[in-house]
DNA sequence: CCTTGACCTGTGCGTAAGACATAGGTTTAA
DNA sequence: TTAAACCTATGTCTTACGCACAGGTCAAGG
């Protein structure tokens, strides 16, 4: 397997042709082109690739994921950087567990409250009642 | 408080001016233009805003908040609406919280593994091996 | 040899919910 | 009167791709 259209190292790693050509666009795998014009990756793109999207599984973003690439080719090691960034986004991710955490059960909170709930017709300044009675009572 | 201006109107519900702005575009609000050219917003638009605002609070997105108003303006009830779609979007966010519980476990168990490992510079074949060695383990 | 369907290409738009910038008109208080 | 502080409309930016389009390419079957 020299050489691997976009179709075939999408496939093989699980992942669509649309996301290989996303992150070709960026720079982050460099395919040689065909006679035909056609993208052709080696196995290198295809470990690069596999490190994408190992990254993005444990949270990093795209633009984390080009700043470490850019460390690496200048033949520096990426791990401080790494290590920086897990902690950054960890923080971030604790931040949005959270706020998920709330939402949820203000959700389900809602939905059991609203069971006992009549339908109303809106007035002139209500929408529907039980949305606005529910925030209300919070307060 | 005959009318107010948009950045009033915001302050009062501890929102944006940007977001009314927005919600405006959308039809959601009907602010009077003024001899001026400034929108004015009257109670009605408040109270508006202010279902927006908590329906937002309760997972609902700007489009079913749409979606409800534009029920109510055809003067029916729009509470099994808003009954269904916070089913909708509790399963939703059931989803999405799962799914951060677990990306913030995984992200837990790499920072804490990684304490034991050094850095490592890039190979020809390896960008980063804290990441590309953490995701390996799990298969 | 030809066709047909399955692939490929580049380009550009759409997503959610505003935040932010820009350029220029308005108001208000000193 | 003038400068600060407000307003307006408009457009661009954010994430990480998905999807659509128009047209070129390729492999296999008849």
């Amino acid at each position: 397997m020299e050489y691997m259209k976009v179709t075939d190292l999408a496939k093989s790693l699980e992942t669509t042709a649309d996301t290989v050509r996303f992150y070709t666009k960026l720079g982050l795998l460099e395919p040689i082109k065909a006679a035909n014009g056609y993208k052709s990756y080696n196995s290198k793109d295809k470990d690069r690739l596999q490190f994408i999207l190992s990254a993005r599984q444990l949270g990093f973003t795209v633009a984390d994921v080009t700043e470490i690439i850019a460390e690496t080719k200048k033949g520096k090691t990426a791990c401080p950087l790494a290590r920086q960034i897990i902690k950054d986004r960890m923080e971030e991710t604790e931040r949005q567990y959270q706020a998920m955490s709330k939402l949820r059960q203000k959700m389900k909170a809602a939905i059991i409250s609203w069971e006992l709930e009549e339908d109303k017709a809106p007035t002139s300044h209500t929408v529907c009642h039980l949305i606005e009675q529910f925030s209300a009572a919070k307060t």
